[in-house]
DNA sequence: TTTCCATTTTGATATTTGTCAAGTATAGTT
DNA sequence: AACTATACTTGACAAATATCAAAATGGAAA
């Protein structure tokens, strides 16, 4: 099950014999059906988790509305980032778009590994600086005022997630009401 | 010159004595008058850059109208994270909002420090968790579908650079017009 | 000071988008 | 198949915002 992950790890940058060891040791398979709450608000968020199988997304609640804030598949990393590390409830939620595997680790292993392993360091900043360049990508779309071309821009960098996630989150994703996203698509055709 | 961002890494993670000569060694100050470019589109983002004195500011140019991106003032860094990082030509400018000091890092110095002293990606993790988490604060922001919002968070969080950036450039940072932007602020008083 | 230029404000109007409401389609269950 | 719940679409209207144009303000330079 985790062969994979540190097949990923080591490719991206050679890892030795100890940390291997951890991440065997230290990684937590789960299992999450389709809608199953991964991480509820309120609480911290105490796992980084490598999405095997599926798909989630993670979403905060404004006046009672799902406004959500990320799309993760396999082979990505997933947890709250503010409430992950800054240790400190955030209002993120975070729930499975279908029935999904991960591999959890928790913080404290996370900080042990960075601690006993310095090379470690280099895949954490790696990975960091990957997400980084995403969030980026997504600052850029959601700068535009124009809805449609926030759609655009949506269905030609991630074309597989119109057929995981539903529309309601697909429009809060990307900051527009699900009618204006609906009316968007009619007019494609 | 050097000493206040020597203090500062060191309080961050503490660092050997070849580290710290590398960091002295690899630096480069650089001085920007206001207005000047520090980075043009098109070409390689080479540096990793940290604020000493003055603001500055990253955007892009869509159909003539430049689109900010990123505003960052002292004890901050700065790069264009895509072309950065990817080592291709990005459509990032960065110019200087006032008179600026810089210390520059070349992104192969930078990879040698990394090499050379693992230590130094504990350094380079945490900082770009730190950004990671504030893009996420700021794409949290964009996700509002109402313009006062976006604004208002904006005042809140970066009150100073009310101050240090002309309206034009909040306006398109924020994602809405110049116009809207004035209007919001003359309803506030 | 006066002039000049950039910045900001204000006004009028067109467009886009949100909201509420109703309807249709679809998938899953019994 | 019939039933149900959910997802999606469409329509009508109101609200928010963009756009174009012009005026006011402020600051820098002559």
């Amino acid at each position: 099950m985790l062969t994979s992950l540190i097949k990923y790890l080591n490719s991206i940058y050679p890892m030795s014999e100890g940390l291997i060891k951890d991440i065997w040791d230290y990684g937590q398979i789960k299992y999450y059906k389709k809608d199953e709450l991964i991480l509820k608000e309120g609480g911290i968020a105490n796992y980084t988790s490598y999405v095997l199988k599926g798909a989630v997304r993670s979403y905060y609640l404004k006046d009672e509305e799902e406004i959500t804030t990320k799309f993760l598949q396999e082979g990505s990393y997933i947890t709250s980032t503010y409430s992950y590390f800054s240790r400190r409830p955030g209002n993120e939620n975070i729930s499975a778009l279908e029935d999904v595997t991960l591999v959890c680790y928790h913080y404290d292993h996370m900080q042990q590994m960075y601690k006993d392993h310095l090379e470690f360091n280099v895949l954490g900043r790696k990975f960091t600086e990957l997400y980084l360049y995403s969030a980026e990508i997504e600052l850029y779309n959601l700068r535009k005022t124009k809805a449609e071309d926030r759609y655009r821009f949506f269905v030609k960098h991630f074309p597989q997630l119109l057929q995981r996630a539903p529309l309601k989150h697909i429009a809060t994703y990307l900051g527009m009401s699900l009618e204006t996203l609906s009316r968007i698509r009619a007019q494609k055709r």
